[in-house]
DNA sequence: GCCACAATCAACCTTTTGGTTGATGGGCGG
DNA sequence: CCGCCCATCAACCAAAAGGTTGATTGTGGC
């Protein structure tokens, strides 16, 4: 049986290692190559197309340190811009909030794994994306089907935006500057913002969005 | 030679195995075993004692989901709650908030590595740690002497409370009622607050006091 | 005793937010 | 095609927050 070619992308030594040696122990599983961030990912896949050994899936991370982030390397690979038919990513990070999965859904990720799961769990992710299909940890799982049953805060993607540069401390004028927006526009989405959090200011807003997990705190 | 026999606490899986695989690839090192989160170090550590296999040093990650956290348990093994002679504590994490690193050194750590440093960098550290040495990546180093230079903001009590009640979003009406004291009063400590932490709002007072660690956030 | 500082309050003023109403255009589903 | 929602902007008003000056009290250190 052929073995699934995974390309690993992260920019710590530590972790490619501990998956490189968790991949290759399992059956049906080889890792191809490793990438430190994601302008070495594109230029890796680029390369193993050229030499005839493509990549079944990609293992990425989001959180690149100085390099180009894991959302925007999957938006680029999706793209096409590796000049390879674009395989499976499947993301592979330590954080869960909304505004991280959404966004790498949106860039055209088929799963969203935790650093936390357990070696079995990465197999199967690996396994079902490399067969096309879509994989998500149970974590990430019950968060998405609980906005689903609950869309009681159901924000956009642009009120995310908002409410992360909110956090940031930026006032409403920086936030506009920020987005190319007009400072009415910004009031109107916090209207929205306040409106389905439930609250009345700013600071409320990112009290509740940072408790529910909707923004990400360092 | 004798080797140096590590222990592994760490909550990722991954990187438990990347350490593992990294380490025992050197000459004079060697993994005496792994542990998910501090209260398991701890008593790993005992047994490992008991069993007259003592541990050289142990390396630890700060975040550790839901167990004890590192710096905890830093300050235990370091306190000798694992009823033996405490080894070295080298910290190994994602993360380097002066906050992170000042509690790190004050528990006791010998060291404080990040993950993305290159592998030798890692090996050297876990052989001064056993040499009874200290070892600083050097980016933590730096942070520490820019620290030095320009020393802390050095909140007083009631300040860090004003800042807590700031964080659920209260308003300075709400605050003033809190805490039993005037609107006017509650203006001035923010003023003195802001001033500390080099800002000018309220938002960006949370996101600074957050990020130093100053106040806690879930 | 004096100085520095934390904590308290007041009055005043400027800037920023919050809240409302209304309007436009784009996209998507029934 | 018609709503509905999203994103965008405008004008306006009320409320809150930000900034300044100045003052009182208590505490701790030199």
């Amino acid at each position: 049986m052929k073995e699934i070619r995974v390309l690993l992308v992260d920019d710590h030594p530590v972790v490619r290692a501990g998956l490189r040696a968790m991949l290759t122990a399992f059956d049906g599983i080889e890792v191809a190559e490793e990438a430190a961030d994601g302008a070495a990912a594109l230029a890796t896949l680029a390369r193993l197309h050229t030499l005839g050994e493509p990549v079944d899936v990609v293992l990425m991370d989001l959180q690149m340190g100085a390099g180009m982030d894991g959302v925007t390397a999957t938006g680029r690979i999706k793209a096409g811009e590796a000049g390879t038919p674009a395989p499976p990513v499947l993301i592979l990070t330590t954080f869960d909030s909304d505004a991280d999965i959404l966004a790498a859904v949106e860039a055209g990720a088929s799963g969203y794994m935790l650093k936390d799961a357990p070696p079995d769990q990465i197999r199967q992710a690996v396994l079902s994306a490399a067969a096309g299909q879509t994989a998500l940890a149970p974590e990430v799982a019950a968060r998405l089907l609980g906005r689903i049953r609950n869309p009681a805060p159901a924000l956009s993607a642009r009120e995310i935006q908002l409410l992360e540069l909110l956090a940031t401390g930026l006032g409403n004028r920086a936030i506009a500057r920020q987005l190319f927006i007009s400072e009415a526009t910004v009031k109107t989405h916090l209207v929205h913002i306040y409106g389905k959090l439930g609250v009345d200011n700013r600071t409320a807003a990112i009290a509740v969005a940072t408790q529910q997990r909707i923004i990400r705190r360092g």
